[in-house]
DNA sequence: TACATTTAGTTTAACATTAAACTATTTGCA
DNA sequence: TGCAAATAGTTTAATGTTAAACTAAATGTA
């Protein structure tokens, strides 16, 4: 009898599979990235750096929160610590005296350069164990799933 | 011109995405599942009741701590929780003293199937949302990724 | 307008994890 | 056999995260 037979209630052992898949690449990848970042950056700095290198425009630490799914404590920690060297500029908010805004400095962006090229050499493996197209048919259903997950949170 | 125009060195923005998505993938569904565990569960207690729950046969600390890619000190820790649940029997190596043997104890089998349940009542809605075949065809991929990760680790 | 509610950000305590130092054994080899 | 090196597990300090409490400011509504 396969452990699929009820189809009352569907075969959560795939989808547990996906997730423990995921926690394990994520954590071995996150591994092999923080060692290779410089300037003592963590993933979580190097993404809010990644971020703004993209030519997005300046954000709030409220809206950086949301945009990495950390608490507003965690992008409160990421912020000090990339502002502690001089990677971004915080100003408050011209009108709302509650909030700021943070952008991206020329020393933020000289970093992530340097960062991004790091991280090519630290992955340059993977990259050649990888074709670029299978690692890019993963991505529309990942990305499914990860906007979906985002959509139904549930409360926080 | 596209920013894969120079071949020379592969583009490593689609490489990111991956690892991105899945982080944040990680971090919304880990938190979901850990919200729903019962017993103040953790998920990496939860993993290793759900190792030993697949028939596996005992093991020592260290080989759970590879099987899960954390360090010694973190698997001492998750078994120090479990064992004063009661989840765990941990006995000494019969020959080897330095070692331990770890299993699952009657109480810690009940515990996770009551946490299966939690957790497949806690993904529900996800289930319906996303067929069968569309999360297991991510499969194979995801292995692939996995394991070349797992093997290819720099030092540790 | 007054005041309760909401919102932005910080701080705190708790906790899981890592790296590294440490103890106790076992292994290997000269 | 004896002793250096390797191995299993624990402990420690540091760090990043969360949830919750907190401060200050903005909003909305009676």
């Amino acid at each position: 009898m396969s452990s699929n037979e009820n189809k009352h209630q569907p075969d959560t052992a795939v989808y547990f599979r996906l997730f423990n898949e995921i926690g394990i690449i994520n954590q071995l990848s996150s591994n092999r990235a923080e060692r290779a970042l410089p300037h003592g950056l963590t993933m979580s700095q190097f993404g809010v750096l990644n971020h703004f290198s993209r030519g997005l425009p300046p954000k709030s630490p409220l809206d950086l929160a949301n945009a990495f799914q950390v608490t507003k404590g965690a992008m409160t920690n990421t912020l000090k610590q990339l502002e502690g060297k001089g990677f971004v500029d915080i100003v408050p908010h011209e009108t709302d005296k509650r909030s700021k805004i943070v952008s991206i400095s020329e020393a933020g962006r000289a970093a992530h350069i340097d960062a991004q090229m790091k991280l090519a050499k630290a992955f340059e493996d993977f990259t050649q164990a990888f074709k670029l197209e299978e690692i890019s048919d993963q991505l529309p259903m990942l990305e499914k799933i990860r906007i979906w997950l985002d959509e139904n949170r549930k409360q926080v």
